[in-house]
DNA sequence: AAAGAAATTTAGACAAGACTAAAATAATTT
DNA sequence: AAATTATTTTAGTCTTGTCTAAATTTCTTT
């Protein structure tokens, strides 16, 4: 049943997945950009990973993951998480470093360890940055939320995940006090593109355009 | 300064540094056989390694670790041993299964990584099979051990060191008690390359010769 | 000392995964 | 609609690390 699959693959699954979630079509160009490889270099993995029934492939027209991949994706997604989870609570190792240790680490995670890891974790459903752990089956629970860039002035709002791709955006977060979970109300949103105004533990601090992009919330509940 | 080495480099280096340790000569045949790759393949490797200066090569007389190849191979053992002890100790990972987990993690670990993994662990000199782990600097004590099978009869002894390759001996050896630091008496040693028979917790257990090779002890002081 | 056996190296091939340059296709402007 | 631009694919090359088969060197026997 275990297919021994590279590095290089289980990369390029969790790189299509990852566009999936937030892209309309996953293009050629987006993969190449996001895994750091030429365009060239896409393509020829892309035909093998369609060869291998992982995705589906229309000329020109960018792939789609397969059931089959997108389990893949998942379970990769899956250590990455717990693993990022892991080296916070059981090592401190900060919130903005975990994603790079755990992109490594997410190769190398037998089945054995994840269980391990999950069960000293009490079975976490979110990682550091809030976003959810797949479930061992392969599924995933999606939430429903808004990008703070998007959020309408004079809302109180509750921090649901920040992305975990921008270590020094993490830092000055963590600085500021903005974890998943803190609530916060959008004070203002600066004209020409200026900062979104936030205000959490009684101070206010700015927040880029580019940044609030990144950083989902929900309505707080009153 | 820091260069980065493939896993294989990484991989030979290590394979290297342990016959060094235990043969007159590091052969080709000898690497081909720990490494599970043809003789060509090591010859191959050798020559890169060579050229890197990480090692010295006499043709059809074997190798030698440089300053700069055993350097390094003491970080990856080092690597490798603060794992082992790392996923027994927190993860509660068996002393049979340690190793082949810690073979795939010793690549991936980060200098920031292994330093608070060695300060949980209160900075260990011993991995859980007894073997020394490497300090920081790449230096490592030397100890002056007996192998088992070449203890006289009537001899109380220590364990010192187990070796982590066979699973199937560690288990049993974990299932008579029989780990680093236990103090055991030598009772005899049957003929015809018989079995080794110790006595430990008032119970006598058989020992096969060949096992005993990997089992190293020092008399005990008393 | 020569023959035979064993170990080592060379030669040549292959798979994975990357690259660059050029060709093909799609999307956008004019 | 044609021309221009952008994206994607193809073609061909490279590096790393492996293999098998053949040649070379060393070791062991006689
Ligand atoms: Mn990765
Ligand atoms: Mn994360
Ligand atoms: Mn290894
Ligand atoms: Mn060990």
């Amino acid at each position: 049943m275990e297919k021994m699959l590279s590095q290089s693959i289980e990369d390029y699954l969790k790189a299509i997945y990852e566009v999936e979630s937030s892209e309309e079509k996953v293009s050629t160009s987006a993969l190449s950009e996001k895994l750091g490889v030429s365009p060239a270099s896409v393509t020829s993995m892309v035909k093998k990973l369609s060869e291998r029934k992982l995705i589906t492939h229309k000329r020109y027209q960018g792939v789609k993951l397969t059931p089959a991949g997108r389990k893949i994706a998942l379970e990769i997604i899956r250590h990455h998480r717990l693993v990022e989870l892991y080296l916070k609570e059981a090592l401190g190792v900060p919130w903005d470093q975990v994603h790079q240790e755990a992109e490594k680490w997410e190769h190398v995670l037998s089945e054995d360890l994840e269980d391990r890891i999950d069960k000293f974790l009490g079975y976490p459903v979110t990682d550091p940055h809030g976003s959810p752990i797949p479930r061992r089956d392969g599924t995933m629970i999606v939430r429903q939320c808004d990008a703070l860039v998007d959020v309408e002035p004079d809302t109180l709002v509750k921090v649901v995940e920040v992305s975990d791709h921008d270590p020094e955006l993490l830092r000055y977060l963590g600085g500021i006090g903005l974890y998943p979970e803190t609530e916060m109300t959008v004070v203002s949103k600066q004209p020409f593109k200026g900062p979104i105004i936030v205000e959490l533990t009684g101070k206010e601090y700015p927040i880029g355009r580019n940044a609030a992009k990144y950083i989902l919330v929900e309505k707080a509940n009153n």
